[in-house]
DNA sequence: ATTTGGTAAATTGTTAACAATCTACAAGAA
DNA sequence: TTCTTGTAGATTGTTAACAATTTACCAAAT
């Protein structure tokens, strides 16, 4: 099924999401170990699911994890390679608006209408764990309307470094206008505008 | 444990090295699906570590899931991608080179040496898997004398998706020259001599 | 001939019990 | 004291059985 039409999530996307947004927003601590028995409890499912959503997180290095002891919350990266996650991660961004802008249809404008309205409601909220969610959502509504799966893929890792960065300062009033600017641009199909306003964003 | 000093591998660590030069080298063609019970019958081991190596494999863009219907063997990435993957793993594999060609130790260089020579028995048996692993070893281990961990991460979905494609037309006898010309550019300490053999190794 | 419906086999998803490993803490020897 | 050693508890790693879902195939109706 494809993405961009499914809302539908299987039951460990849900819980890699709730983690995922925990961890984002610093509900933990970086360092804080993350142990499979009560999470399984927290969820209402076997340790066996538990598993899968830790070796996914970990992968998208989000956790840390060494063999025989868990997994514990990833430290931030080191400041050194900081310039070059965000110089790919908007070349990724560029690279799928540029595909995507002169073909984009009514409906992905709407999706993307509609995530940033979720991205206002928690803004106004102040609810981080939610702004830190639909912000990726939203970018990652961007990469799909590109039709090229991998960019998704090659993003994640890039995004997530980046947001255990910065999760901490975002300023959430700024955050909702950001994304607004873009999505106005990619209606007026402005490409050199919308590059403006994702490196605003991005950054 | 450091991983550039370990060679002690987990158990689906050596699964997913075997199911991944197998796919990388073109044993199994695109679309090829593939189940848990035989994998797990194969490997000795039963389906919970193979699903592990297998969703292992999926986020790094080996594998394509579907719910309820397993993975299959991915098919290329689109070639609009391709030029943005080459660019992107350059990147960080000179950016890698630029950190740690001043620091680089004795022992490092060993390593590479080492990496070096697997790689070429491998090309003189003409083992497509085999020079595939290695040529990846040796190029993470280039990452990984940088002293950042997080690269090797952000590189591994950028590589598997170029082995995907170009794995079918690897010149042996080339390979080991082009990787020799760059362990010979890092021992001089020649920054520039290496990154002309990056670029012209990594295309 | 094509479609529909249903049954059986194959496959993935989940669970709970068991094995192996690590951690913490306390007792004893140098 | 300080270091070693051993034991108990906690935690991860693995397994096999069970549940849910999908697929393949065949029969019957249109």
């Amino acid at each position: 099924m494809n993405p961009l039409t499914s809302d539908i999530l299987t039951v460990h996307e849900q819980i890699a999401g709730h983690i995922r947004s925990d961890i984002l927003s610093g509900t933990y601590p970086q360092g804080t170990p993350l142990r499979e028995q009560p999470l399984a409890k927290r969820f209402g499912v076997s340790r066996g699911p538990i598993r899968e959503v830790l070796l996914k997180l970990t992968q998208e290095g989000l956790l840390a994890a060494e063999p025989n002891c868990g997994v514990k919350v990833s430290r931030s990266t080191s400041p050194w390679i900081q310039p070059l996650i965000v110089r790919q991660r908007l070349e990724i961004e560029i690279f799928a608006l540029r595909k995507s802008m002169t073909r984009i249809e009514d409906q992905q404008v709407k999706g993307l209408e509609e995530k940033l309205d979720l991205l206002e409601v928690a803004c106004r909220k102040k609810d981080l764990g939610g702004v830190v969610e639909r912000d990726i959502s939203f970018h990652k509504y961007l990469l799909e309307c590109a039709g090229e799966e991998d960019l998704v893929a090659i993003w994640r890792p890039l995004v997530s470094r980046m947001i255990m960065n910065y999760s901490r300062h975002i300023d959430m009033s700024q955050s909702h206008e950001e994304h607004l600017e873009i999505l106005e641009s990619v209606k007026c199909k402005d490409l050199k505008r919308a590059v403006q306003a994702l490196k605003a964003n991005i950054r």
